[in-house]
DNA sequence: TTAACAATTCATGAGTAATTGAAGGGTGGA
DNA sequence: TCCACCCTTCAATTACTCATGAATTGTTAA
């Protein structure tokens, strides 16, 4: 992955009303959430909605899909994973304590993991 | 960890000069890396990078360590570690997608995997 | 003590992002 | 057709982030 569209998925995540947008919808599954309803449930005007909403899709984090009136957003769960992906190997390298995060909620950190 | 510090953190990482910052420091390993190397390395200018720098500390990706007239920075592999560990497991509640991040450098996708 | 070096801090200005409210484009029901 | 609804777009304002160079602090060597 490019490291510009990293930055952009990065910027995209790095405000709150965004990354709590991002948790909504992955609760939601893959059916998604109307925006009118994100707007409602996160108490942000539609138009603010909308323009995170857009940053968040152009980031390629999440998509829209048209249903008669509404627009459903849900995750792009692999879009997603390969921004954590690109922080985790390409970027860290897969250092091992970093990769500890990976294991999730079990044992802390296997500690002589020598896979390289 | 609290999304504040997480958001804190991806707005560190969300900087063209301060991920390809963090890049070099994990290559340079625990010793880390003496702050007028790094701005030689990436070519900014000794002030730019001392802001750029003490974002990333503020954030906890990264820490500085004083020998002397120079400062040594190296990164914090545990820190960066909890923040890829929030989107992963309490943004992304451990989503079988995203996760698949995790499996450095092997398979690309494997679309049928129900392991979990 | 003086000079040179390493790093940070500060003030300024430029550029970018976020919020607001109003206006516009589709869609569905009366 | 008319109105209500859902969402997006636009323009204007505010707030924030980044870059620059000069000044500052602390350290080493002459």
């Amino acid at each position: 992955m490019e490291q510009s569209r990293v930055l952009a998925a990065l910027s995209a995540l790095a405000n709150e009303t965004r990354l709590e947008l991002v948790r909504r919808l992955i609760q939601q599954g893959p059916e998604g959430m109307a925006a009118g309803d994100i707007a409602r449930d996160l108490d942000v005007s539609a138009s603010r909605l909308s323009f995170h909403l857009s940053q968040l899709e152009q980031a390629g984090l999440i998509t829209g899909r048209k249903a008669s009136r509404n627009v459903f957003y849900s995750v792009d769960a692999v879009g997603i994973g390969r921004v954590i992906g690109y922080l985790l190997n390409d970027c860290c390298r897969s250092h091992p304590e970093v990769c500890a995060c990976c294991t999730p909620r079990h044992a802390a950190s296997p500690p002589e993991q020598d896979g390289e």
